[in-house]
RNA sequence: GCCCGAGUAGCUCAGUUGGUCAGAGCAGGCGCCUUGUAAGCGUCAGGUCGUCGGUUCGAAUCCGACCUCGGGCUCCA
């Protein structure tokens, strides 16, 4: 029998005879390896185990322990599900079922347009559990069109993905390397007695590799997204490779759930969202309101020495400006309706920038007056689906810390790089040390503005990201028809990515309003707009922070900086002495008098996460001292110096520590 | 907007098959306790059980509509 000579990731070689499988070079290379292997990339394609091997193929062997390794598990488990759906609801059909990030999905038509309880999830769940159990096989299988059409008959979203990927265009989207050799064909899966599935594959080789899944809930889904397409039931579900993987994913969902800034919000009595004022719309107590004006507070004073002129806007305007700006083209769904006014219409703003450029428009502008940068934190409403409001997440109303740049094309480059690295500085401020940026280029349908200045004003983009050393993803012809953008992501402290910065070139509302500014050689010029949002919504950062921090808000944005404790009502006195030096040091913070016990109090200032709890008691009062807990440290310091303590707060509020 | 789920005191929640089911803890008020580091004791007050309609001798509980909230609505065989 003739043999093959393999190549692995190592750069060894590996002899075995022909005919060879995945599974079997993974034997050969260890049976530890071939319990776990799961695909084999051949080539660098993904191929099940299966599979025979070419002679000469560079083979590696994918196993859970990898990204490519979950991915298989939670497509293969998204099979099962359908298995699962399939035989207990004759007359079930089914659609997509995808790996997702930390699980799968899979969409269904119930008979009669049934739905799926919550308690049906038990029941799937047992008849996934009994597939896993019964060790099923994965069974690929390659067919062609009336094949396909005809073992796929009766199930319509089956039969129409067929009819696309027949016609070449279903792959067009996929990412290369699964794509790459399969365009055009077609395959199905087996496992167990009769259920079959079209899938492109890999997966894994039986069943029994399953079983740390969790089915997590039903939601509707149109089909292919679309409003107008029927809609179909989803369950969402999460799949690991480990039990304990599996655990740890459950456990990071509650800790996410826990820092859910609605929950913080109402806790800490910061915002509340009354029933009366309708959805997405929050009212801020006190203490949020304090927060939010240390926000703005800090965003005004780096625009002030940013270089930006802080101009203000009405909320409402006239009809004839949101369709000189073309808002009430492209725009109109997403906007509040009309209002009938002495003989007028009026709309709330969606957006402040055709405010801006009226104050642009004011006077003639010189080239020696560019750039100039308007700043604006303007309130803004938009009519959002009563689907998609998300506590300050998402609401109705918000404020954008907006600000609209004219400059000249050759300034672009220049200010793109200073405009990146001023967000970057202000984001850093408030904690965030990750981000991610994406770039979008021209679209490929209509734009405005000529081919010069968009390759210029992307170039400028790009060069801006390279020199801030920002790591970024090209969304080609992902950009607006007015211009390229990029748009910023923070990630938070527990790995979620926020999207908050945007940049954006407009080539089109200079040319509507018709901006000019007289160049160095006394001819008119069209000026290039930049818009741009730093924190994006102010509401919105707010949450984000709330979510980043769990609600413990660092000591120079604290509502409550500092929570004196006397220990008996004889030390009240000296706990006002105490909080008078703070208050003129310039800080936030209160006296709790010792009407309940110390351990009560400490406790309560913990839980509102007060960044300093300090507790004074006779030992304090004789030497002018304090007892500090610093949040998030469990052992108090005693004996502390109430100067030293007063240097250390101003230390941490200075460096927004 | 559409699908699923939820809506009981400020907050977190109990309330079995419709019949003292209007309750608890925390928070709040008032007393007592004077406390050295994550919940001292007692007491009082609080809700038209989201709203409106229906079924029933009787509804927090069953049905319908509406309101609000939560999750989801191409991460594409």
């Amino acid at each position: 029998m003739a043999n093959i000579t393999l190549s692995l990731p190592d750069g060894s070689q590996r002899t075995l005879p022909d005919g060879a499988t995945g599974a079997d070079l993974a034997l050969d290379i260890g049976p530890g390896l071939a319990k776990v292997a799961l695909v084999a990339i051949v080539n660098g394609v993904e191929r099940d185990l299966a599979v025979p091997l070419p002679d000469g193929a560079a083979v590696s062997i994918v196993t859970a322990d990898s990204d490519e390794g979950l991915y298989i598990i939670r497509h293969s488990t998204a099979h099962v599900l359908a298995q699962a759906v399939l035989d207990l609801w004759p007359g079930a059909t089914y659609a997509i079922g995808p790996p997702i990030d930390h699980g799968f999905y899979y969409d269904f038509l119930l008979p009669e347009k049934a739905t799926f309880n919550p308690e049906d999830l038990e029941a799937i769940d047992s008849r996934m559990r009994e597939i896993v159990a019964s060790d099923q096989l994965f069974e690929r299988y390659e067919t062609n069109t009336a094949e396909a059409m005809e073992l796929f008959a009766g199930h319509p979203y089956k039969c129409e993905i067929i009819e696309k990927v027949s016609n070449g265009d279903a792959t067009t989207e996929l990412s290369g390397e699964a794509s790459a050799d399969v365009s055009g064909s077609l395959s199905y899966y087996r496992t167990g007695d009769g259920f079959v599935d079209l899938c492109m594959g890999p997966h894994v080789p039986s069943t029994g590799r399953l079983g740390h899944f969790a089915l997590q809930k039903v939601a509707g889904a149109y089909w292919r997204g679309d409003e107008s397409q029927p809609m179909l039931q989803r369950i969402y579900g999460t799949a690991w490779a480990s039990k304990k993987d599996l655990a740890g994913h459950l456990h990071r969902l509650l800790e996410a759930e826990k820092r859910d800034h609605r929950r913080l919000a109402v806790d800490l009595d910061l915002v509340s969202w009354p029933e009366s004022l309708g959805p997405g719309l929050a009212v801020w107590h006190p203490r949020g309101a304090l927060v939010r004006k240390l926000i703005e507070d800090y965003s005004r004073e780096r625009h002030e020495v940013g270089g930006y002129d802080f101009v203000f806007s009405p909320h409402i305007a006239k009809s004839i400006l949101w369709e000189t700006s073309g808002h009430l083209d492209f725009y109109a769904d997403s906007m509040y309706p009309p209002m009938e006014m002495d003989g007028a219409t009026y709309y709330p703003k969606p957006m402040n920038c055709p405010f801006h450029v009226t104050v642009f428009d004011s006077s003639q502008r010189s080239y020696r007056d560019l750039p100039l940068r308007y700043f604006e934190l303007g309130a803004v409403y938009r009519y959002e689906l009563s689907g998609a409001i998300h506590g300050l997440m998402r609401s109705r109303g918000f404020t954008q810390d907006d600000a609209h740049i004219f400059c000249m094309r050759e300034q672009v480059p220049a200010e793109l790089a200073s405009l990146l690295d001023f967000t970057l500085s202000v984001l850093r401020a408030f904690g965030f040390e990750d981000f991610q940026a994406k770039l979008s280029t021209r679209p490929g349908g209509k734009a405005v503005g000529d081919d010069d200045l968009w390759e210029m004003a992307t170039d400028g983009l790009r060069s801006a990201l390279d020199t801030a050393a920002l790591s970024y993803v090209v969304d080609e012809g992902g950009g607006a028809f007015y211009g390229p953008k990029i748009d910023v992501d923070v990630t938070d402290s527990i790995g979620r990515p926020w999207q908050l910065s945007t940049i954006q070139l407009d080539f089109n509302l200079p040319e509507r309003f018709g901006l000019e500014y007289v160049g160095s050689d006394g001819e008119r010029h069209q000026p290039v707009m930049i818009h741009r949002a730093l924190m994006g919504s102010i509401e919105r950062f707010f949450g984000v922070l709330l979510e980043h921090f769990a609600g413990a808000l660092p000591a120079w944005l604290a509502p409550e900086q500092v929570r004196v404790l006397p220990v008996a009502a004889e030390h009240q006195e000296y706990a006002e002495l105490v909080l008078s030096r703070l208050n003129e040091s310039g800080f936030r913070a209160t006296v709790d008098p010792a009407d309940e016990p110390l351990g009560k109090r400490v406790r309560a200032g913990k839980v509102a996460k007060i960044p300093h709890v300090v507790v004074v008691g006779d030992d304090d009062v004789a030497n002018a001292t304090v007892g500090e807990n610093a949040r998030g440290t469990d052992s108090p310091e005693r004996d502390l110096q109430l100067g030293a303590f007063l240097e250390r707060l101003t230390e941490e509020v200075d460096t927004r520590a």
